[in-house]
DNA sequence: AGCATATAATTAGCGTGCTAATCAAATAGC
DNA sequence: GCTATTTGATTAGCACGCTAATTATATGCT
């Protein structure tokens, strides 16, 4: 084997994260804004921002500067949660779900880009084998701290 | 499919990182330090910078902040090349390489821990479609720019 | 020889991940 | 009911990927 698994995976994930960026470009989002959009759709509109950092897999201070951006760039709006104060809900604007739209578009093309030439059952067995290392990973990680 | 192979490709090379940045932890070097140093026995001591940035997949400018943390550390030593005055070669100090023995033990502990469960004709199926998605991210990204 | 192009190292500055620390509100325990 | 702990959002600051631009040297063309 020459080239070793964890370089191959690392590159894998950025060049996957490149082309992404590729198909979305048009739209004028950078990578973190694009991931927060369909994540926050795929969540569901009016979740916190904690959820929604869970939801993508990042640190909420890491979210936080993403959702600044997507405010100020008038895609998301935050509102106070009414039953908890501490809590920020997260929702589209119009001009957000408009945009939307054409991110999903996007992001399935640029999928299907990145997966061409191989059948279902091998990106099944991909999958398959991804989440077996990364339970590895999780595991590892217990009492990180 | 609940969570999309983008998704779970970058939080699983992400996971892999951090496992492997815990079993260098108690080496005292960061992420792009060890990067750096395994990297350079396995291309050679004596390449230029350029090189061995290739050889990690990385640029050279990013590669010129962690080597900069290395000679300052006295881990690494840039030499001048007599044939060429703009190329800098790379080499261990003695304390470098005594890190480096020690390096190595950890990053295969850290490999087998990432890998366990999976056998030999797993390892090669994963480096395999790996292999053939990082190609296709490859091929998106000619004329980028 | 002399000027244009190419290449290696470097500097500057951005994007996005993180942890640590702070603030406000909610919850728990006495 | 009041203080102690927990929780959500936020701020500050670090690590490490990038591109663009600068500098010094090498190479190539006329």
């Amino acid at each position: 084997m020459q080239t070793s698994l964890g370089w191959l995976l690392n590159r894998t994930a950025y060049g996957w994260r490149n082309v992404v960026d590729q198909y979305m470009k048009t739209l004028g989002l950078t990578q973190s804004g694009w991931m927060a959009m369909l994540h926050l759709n795929r969540s569901g509109e009016g979740c916190s921002q904690k959820e929604l950092a869970h939801e993508i897999g990042i640190e909420q201070p890491t979210l936080q500067r993403t959702m600044n951006a997507l405010v100020e760039a008038g895609y998301i709006r935050r509102e106070k949660c009414p039953h908890d104060a501490r809590r920020k809900t997260l929702w589209f604007t119009a001009p957000g779900s408009q945009l939307l739209a054409k991110m999903e578009t996007q992001a399935s093309a640029a999928r299907e880009a990145m997966l061409a030439g191989l059948n279902e059952q091998e990106r099944e067995q991909l999958h398959a084998l991804l989440s077996r290392v990364l339970d590895n990973a999780h595991l590892k990680q217990v009492g990180k701290r």
